[in-house]
DNA sequence: TGTTTTATAAAGTAAATACTTAATTAAAAA
DNA sequence: TTTTTAATTAAGTATTTACTTTATAAAACA
């Protein structure tokens, strides 16, 4: 996992500026500031801190810069939420035997009582 | 989605605490606690960030507090990344639409040709 | 009851974060 | 070539974060 991701998803800013790379594919970072209040160097920072996180990509086009989404950083998120989600299964999977190992012993139980009867 | 689940999970050591969390449905806030170097104070901490978050359930059992994820909120994180798929994928499809389109042009502008040929 | 266990809350601090304004870079247009 | 456009980097600042130590709470145990 590219070290910060969750970091870089921290911020809503950044969250929506993903949303909108998202909706349209590529954008220069001009057309991405028109969208917030703040200034465009704390867009600017907020489009480094996504390169890093590996989260977008960047291509220059005359002064500008087109941004894109990474779709690959953001399989790594998904993989994520997958890992967790099979810990948890691996362990109902696991509770799951042990109570079916429960139902047996239960069940030869009231079969031996059943057989004495 | 339960407002700052991100900034909850940009913390390494809480998203460990998760993951614990997920292998072991159920642990006091002593046991957490033994698998990091922080003081105990630290831990309580984020607990105390990842139950405003909803990302986890206590429990009071005498002195104990049992920790438990939610998997409810886990279903957001997952959710969120669905949804940024989704934005992508409708993108694609517009597009698809659109090269069809010009497809379909383009074959009848050779059908003309091939006609008046 | 007094002490120990388990955990949290409160207060203080160093480092990180998200902004600002000022300065710099580099391509395009006049 | 000078100016404009588009964006970044640098420097400074207020707020937030992740820890620490100290203090508090509440159940269990002697």
């Amino acid at each position: 996992m590219a070290s910060d991701i969750f970091s870089a998803l921290a911020d809503p800013t950044r969250r929506k500026i993903l949303e909108m790379l998202a909706d349209y594919d590529e954008l220069p970072a001009s057309e991405i500031h028109n969208q917030f209040q703040v200034s465009p160097q704390a867009i600017s920072q907020h489009l480094k801190i996504l390169r890093e996180a590996n989260l977008v990509h960047v291509e220059k086009r005359a002064q500008q810069r087109i941004y894109r989404i990474n779709t690959e950083a953001m399989v790594q998120l998904e993989q994520w939420s997958q890992s967790m989600r099979q810990r948890w299964s691996r362990r109902l999977d696991a509770l799951e035997a042990v109570l079916k190992a429960e139902m047996r012993k239960n069940a030869n139980a009231q079969n031996e009582q059943e057989e004495s009867e």
